[in-house]
DNA sequence: TTAAAGTTTCAGTAATTTCTGAAACTTCGG
DNA sequence: CCGAAGTTTCAGAAATTACTGAAACTTTAA
């Protein structure tokens, strides 16, 4: 494989534990994001030097993080892996498993707690923190649940203005204002 | 300590890997959170029943996210660990952190592979989807960066708007048209 | 029904990460 | 300069996580 492509594939090894995986498999998913035609587990296997065993939980894993779908081929009885979707619907996935993973059981945990009774003074301030996290959490839920409806071109433009998007704000209201009126 | 505090702080731990840390820094960063009062290094190493020296590493590690800072109490040669700032500020930082170690590097590589001329069909594939995760990623990494430009109040009115932002994305082309004319 | 082609499972092993605790270091008052 | 109070470092041990490969399982075509 070429050099640069191949850096890539290990790149994606390194980072993978950072990304909520781990080095098998964010190799395995940088290879199929990069590769022209789907591969068969044995190809992957062959490729990435690693066992027949391994290759087949991490397609299990990526599956369940819904990043990658299998194909078939006429006549071929094998199983053939291609990406899910275009690198946007990905990102989303991912963005969306983690925040099932990292922010989803921290919220109900929060949830319960917050249901308690402070009994002195200290346990009054940690739950105060505490209804500030939840408070957090559950406004990047909503908003992070609301990502998807968007298309592409629209989180595009709203990711370009930045902090611009403060003025637009400002804009609406005023608009707002004057239609009132 | 109040049995719900410690199931908060515990559920930390559990999840302080999922969030960028181990076990022991999640815990200590819960602990500090929701401490009414600044805590010494041996107060936290008692509290969770880790070593001193895992509590020094730790306390170095919260140091380098920005999440804790010291205090000192007058006439008091011991040093005392308090949160950063508020929920919201604290996780700004987490989410900067985390963009250094997930994307930054990912960035960068990328940047440099795309200088590639491919010189072949698979080649070619595989570059134009690197440039798709670029121009993502370097879109996410300018979002990012303004984050921190917009107070909290407004990151609340974006983010409660969600998807309705969109909405008002198609107002302010309404209204600049209108201007233009 | 059989066997060939392919996939999954999982016990044991390997690799990695985290933690401990003792020794080294720092800082400060006297 | 000394020693007490405090902090940091780091080699080795413990705990966790990931990987292999052989056996079990599944599917299909003849």
């Amino acid at each position: 494989m070429n050099s640069k492509l191949e850096a890539f594939v290990m790149h994606c090894g390194e980072m993978g534990s950072r990304w909520g995986f781990n080095r098998t498999i964010g190799q395995m998913c940088g290879l199929i994001l990069i590769s022209k035609n789907p591969l068969t587990a044995n190809e992957i296997s062959d490729a990435l030097n690693i066992s027949r065993g391994n290759v087949s939980m991490g397609i299990k894993e990526l599956q369940a993080w819904r990043l990658i779908q299998v194909q078939h081929i006429p006549g071929d009885r094998k199983e053939y892996y291609a990406p899910a979707g275009d690198i946007w619907t990905l990102a989303l996935r991912v963005f969306e498993e983690r925040r099932k993973r990292e922010v989803d059981p921290t919220l109900s945990l929060l949830r319960d707690n917050l249901l308690t009774e402070p009994s002195n003074d200290a346990e009054l301030y940690a739950l105060e923190q505490m209804q500030q996290i939840h408070d957090l959490l559950e406004t990047i839920t909503h908003w992070a649940a609301e990502l998807p409806k968007m298309g592409p071109e629209k989180l595009n433009t709203l990711m370009r203005l930045g902090a611009g998007v403060g003025k637009v704000l400002d804009m609406k209201d005023k608009f707002l204002n004057s239609a009132d009126k």
